[in-house]
DNA sequence: AAGCAACTATAGCCGTGACAATATTCCCGA
DNA sequence: TCGGGAATATTGTCACGGCTATAGTTGCTT
């Protein structure tokens, strides 16, 4: 009836923790970096969600479903950046009740003096940790587990995150 | 000299892409089932880590060590689940620094309640959605990066969280 | 045309956890 | 033996972000 002490030794439960700890790991160096350029790691997702959108902007609700954060969320984060000159908001005019965040010129000069270091990273500590056939079948197996749990098939998820490259078409 | 579009197609951003969104999409499924139990997520990693450990107990340090906790989030988990009954404070008799958190009964009954659906979760969207040769090559993969990224080799990391089953022996 | 439900962004309130400061205790070297 | 530095846990303070309520806007339905 008792917690077994075995259940720790569980193949599932260890398969769990090398996910998590490799996340935590990269995130911790990726944190480590995005710093070194006074971006926390909300801030450069939403640099980095903005800047690969057409026109370099996104609606606050589309920004939200894209990023870990909910509306409120950004709202803040918005608040902030855009105090510190990363990005404007914009008034939707097609409807008065949406806004654009746009990225400034100094938004996309930022991202651009962090991202090479962020590649550099990503290579040292996890793709390049791997010889090519073991990377993509690392990735694959990745694919398939994001595939399976991905939000968009969620009923009570938190934060609605979008598959990768997902870009909705503004109407403005 | 302005970030390019395809940067964001550069395989190492996507492979990132697949890792976060795979654990993002899986913590999401973990903390819905823990919250049915009455756990957040850290009070789950506590009680796993105080109940893997020699006598059910960890000295608060240790604890923070094992977990994504500095020292003062323990304190402060550790306050909500003794007031909850899940957890103890107990001295140090030989060192009157430290003190220990243990597990109370009514702590293992719920992470006993709480395993079962938890294995079941990692089942059906981790480890069961692949053939035991993609698992095999996954976790091999995953391996590597954590080890790799092992917090225990970083010199400005946040969170010292120790590999897996390390559990400090306890001189009390 | 009117009313109503859905959508959008924001503000209030609150829990969480990190950082720095603090008090206590331990340990080692002079 | 004694003094100072390291270790340990806790608390004050603060930033962050989620949930809910709210105000404004839109568009559909009748």
């Amino acid at each position: 009836m008792w917690v077994n002490q075995n259940v720790f030794d569980d193949p599932r439960i260890t398969a769990v923790g090398l996910l998590v700890e490799a996340h935590a790991g990269l995130s911790a160096r990726f944190a480590a970096q995005f710093e070194e350029h006074g971006l926390s790691p909300v801030e450069f997702e939403v640099l980095t969600r903005l800047a690969r959108s057409p026109g370099n902007q996104l609606r606050m609700t589309d920004l939200a479903a894209q990023t870990s954060l909910s509306t409120s969320g950004v709202t803040r984060v918005v608040d902030r950046m855009e105090r510190d000159g990363l990005l404007t908001r914009r008034a939707c005019p097609s409807d008065r009740r949406s806004s654009y965040a746009v990225v400034t010129a100094a938004g996309l000069q930022r991202l651009d003096e962090t991202l090479p270091g962020h590649l550099r990273i990503i290579e040292q500590w996890f793709t390049g940790q791997l010889d090519p056939e073991a990377l993509r079948a690392l990735l694959d197996g990745l694919r398939r587990v994001r595939d399976a749990v991905h939000p968009g098939a969620t009923a009570g998820s938190t934060g609605p995150v979008l598959i990768g490259g997902e870009a909705p078409a503004g109407r403005c």
